[in-house]
DNA sequence: CGACTAGAGCGTCAATCTTG
DNA sequence: CAAGATTGACGCTCTAGTCG
């Protein structure tokens, strides 16, 4: 469970804190509005980031793939060059 | 053309992990 | 333990490609 605000930020108000239809101050609430959009301000940036490392990071497996598959192709024709050469000896 | 679709990117929420 | 950071999931918008 999430200790932030949610979307109704007056619902998350600390008891005996005036809601809109009070005539007391309006200071809190506008605090947590305030709380709310810089909370929203910064997990938009965060997601952003998130999924730019991600991308960066499947860039990267993508990229080791195709080394391995490289190295797999030499290796097997590695492999069958010393085949070859056994069998003429062998003969 | 317009209708439809797949894919990418975005913002938000909520759950979980990390840190002071 | 509270606050902040991270990230999966969802729904939305936009764009490029395809088809009748």
């Amino acid at each position: 469970m999430p200790t932030y605000p949610l979307r109704n930020p007056t619902s998350s108000l600390p008891q005996g804190v005036a809601g809109p239809s009070a005539h007391s101050s309006q200071k809190p609430i506008e605090d947590a509005l305030q709380k709310r959009e810089l909370r929203l301000m910064k997990n938009r940036e965060a997601a952003r980031e998130c999924r730019r490392k991600k991308k960066e990071y499947v860039r990267c497996l993508e990229n080791r793939v195709a080394v391995l598959e490289n190295q797999n192709q030499t290796l097997i024709e590695e492999l069958r060059a010393l085949k070859d050469i056994c069998r003429h000896k062998v003969e």
